[in-house]
DNA sequence: ATACTATATCAATATAAATTGATATAATAT
DNA sequence: ATATTATATCAATTTATATTGATATAGTAT
């Protein structure tokens, strides 16, 4: 009697907790960043130089990275570095490919 | 000199334009409403009797989705049939994985 | 202890996106 | 022609997110 699986209640609420991660990818200054990152861990001050915005700013966007499990970060005396974490990404883009690609 | 690729000058508009894509899949009504399509075409009346919204709300989730390339429509009598442009998504994706997992 | 540096947090504002309600359009039926 | 149905559009409102400016925290150096 379930006409379509994707929408049965558990399915439902998986999708809403992928949106969370899909909406951390939506940002260009979030993907940006983690291109920048692609070439391996680096500080906030870095990323910062890179991408020309206030610190506090940058700080809002790592949060919102970290927070969606995209990133991960290590403190080193002043300096936090954050780098990616692809495997995470990847499991995401696995879950799209399903969602969206796969027929039935 | 280019340190960062993907943050030369076309990439960057590259990453710009795909932004658009990306922030279209990330909501959950539009996310469902993908889900449904992979079962077929449907007309705006059948998706609005699965997700239980507006009609009209539903209409400018879909016009998201076809101006991000992501479905396609097709009108008969007074239905209009909406159904997902797999190929696109597939390609987006291949894009994704470019971006954001392999390494250099 | 004081000063300095790197990062994070907080409150305020600005911008963008989702939602609602009302209405328009266009195909069909009477 | 009038009425009905399916869909789209528009303006107003609500809600979410990005941005800014000011300040806090925590490590380091003097």
């Amino acid at each position: 009697m379930v006409k379509y699986v994707c929408l049965s209640a558990e399915s439902n609420k998986k999708l809403a907790g992928q949106v969370g991660f899909l909406k951390a990818l939506s940002d260009e200054t979030r993907l940006r960043i983690l291109c920048l990152l692609k070439g391996g861990e680096k500080c906030v001050c870095e990323i910062v130089g890179f991408l020309n915005l206030p610190q506090n700013l940058v700080s809002h966007h790592l949060k919102v990275l970290k927070d969606a499990g995209l990133v991960e970060s290590r403190k080193s005396g002043l300096q936090v570095f954050y780098k990616s974490k692809d495997a995470n990404v990847q499991k995401y883009i696995n879950y799209l490919e399903k969602l969206l690609v796969n027929k039935k």
